[in-house]
DNA sequence: TCTATATTTCGATTATTCCGGAAATATCGA
DNA sequence: TCGATATTTCCGGAATAATCGAAATATAGA
């Protein structure tokens, strides 16, 4: 990943409503869900969250299929991954002992044990 | 961590240049770095700097400390372990598979090993 | 104290983003 | 085909952010 696109994604996840739809999302797994349901639990109008989350897919960050009159959205965790692995990959010039608090950040937050 | 601040830091982080001063912070270790050197380094005007690292400060993402004439600006490692922390831990929906990826996400990239 | 250096603050302009109403498109079932 | 549902696109105004010149503040050294 360049800075150019890593910009673009954290500026997609960064706005609540965004970075809310993309939680929503994430939870959801591979599954996804339709615009419609991510639209009344996150309480915004059809028309913005559209807007918003054709913002995440040009980021890279969620994919969309359509299923019948639906559009089902799910996140991208390869791009999560890229975009983790750029702000972690930053926090080591040449010092390992800088960046150590971020090994297995996964299991110390009590995810993915 | 909560998520309106986990937007207060990406919207910090998203924007070119203030990327590209985080990065080159997090590379300067705890040892920082004073602001006129690092408008140099990114190429923007002291005052325009200056802006940046406030936000990057109330962000909570950089610290700053007096040396003489100079102001020290130098990453704020927690910060960023938090934000990290946050991130990850929403992959995780009670489906530790979603995010199995992420585990050793540090060592993958080639850095901390 | 005076001057130079380092950085910040202020103020104004420009650019960008956000939001919602209205209309358009796509699909399904009758 | 027709009407209902699901979603997107278009467009305008309002809010927010970015940038820079100029002035202000803080420190060091002569």
């Amino acid at each position: 990943m360049q800075l150019p696109d890593a910009v673009d994604s954290l500026s997609a996840l960064a706005h609540a409503s965004r970075l809310a739809v993309y939680r929503l999302l994430v939870r959801a797994g591979s599954d996804g869900m339709p615009a419609g349901e991510i639209a009344r639990r996150i309480d915004v109008l059809p028309n913005t969250l559209s807007n918003h989350l054709t913002i995440l897919d040009r980021a890279g960050l969620v994919q969309s299929r359509r299923d019948g009159r639906s559009i089902i959205y799910s996140a991208d965790y390869d791009r999560m991954r890229d975009l983790l692995g750029f702000l972690i990959a930053d926090c080591c010039g040449g010092r390992p002992e800088i960046c150590a608090p971020f090994v297995g950040i996964a299991e110390e937050v009590g995810c993915c044990a």
